[in-house]
DNA sequence: GTCATTTGGTCAATTTGTGTCCAAAAGTAG
DNA sequence: CTACTTTTGGACACAAATTGACCAAATGAC
């Protein structure tokens, strides 16, 4: 377990990596040759990074991949129970139904 | 509690609903306006209903709506896990993230 | 065989999301 | 205040995904 801020959103982490770095939204995006406002938007979660741009970040950054990605996907279910209303324990539901697919299927 | 199959999907409920009542697709579509084919690809989930479609067919079939909606939700979870290729521990991760924003923001 | 039911492919239309461009706002220092 | 940099945010064209309708093929019942 390495030591990161918990509860944060995939942007905020970014935000805070950079931050860290001590670069600008115009450094790291030349690196990575994006568009500066297009980085800034993935830093406020207004726009999505795809998986290749996670994986050029976490090299970018010198952080673990993996642990990126997680964090990107698991704001994508906070996101839709949140956007969809849903009560919380429609997350426990979904578990079970996971976990019954995995034993009873592929 | 009603006494309903469980880790079941929306789609599998819904025909074992309309079967248990012994009608037939066309039968079921005419009553709610819809295209057969349609409603045939939605019991095989290969269409998603609308929430308006979730409550005409709740009242048809004379069971919850939330009960039915739910379903629709968790099914949504399920596959987004799926497809994305998720760990299982990103739903305690989510579930973690939104307690949080839930006791913090609105 | 006939007839009804169910499946599955195609398609146009809509909806949703993406990345780029540019200008406005906010921040920093002289 | 000015000059400069960084960050934000709107507008847009483009792309990708989803939808519902239509129709034909497959399946099932008899």
């Amino acid at each position: 377990m390495t030591v990161v801020k918990k509860y944060t959103t995939f942007g905020e982490h970014l935000r805070t990596l950079r931050e860290i770095n001590g670069l600008t939204l115009r450094e790291v995006a030349t690196s990575l040759s994006l568009d500066t406002s297009l980085l800034a938007k993935i830093e406020r979660n207004e726009r999505q990074p795809t998986r290749q741009l996670i994986k050029q970040l976490a090299d970018f950054f010198k952080v673990d991949e993996k642990e990126l990605v997680d964090e990107f996907l698991s704001d994508q279910i906070v996101y839709k129970i949140l956007n969809e209303e849903m009560d919380l324990n429609i997350l426990k539901v979904a578990e079970s139904k996971i976990k019954y697919l995995k034993t009873h299927n592929g």
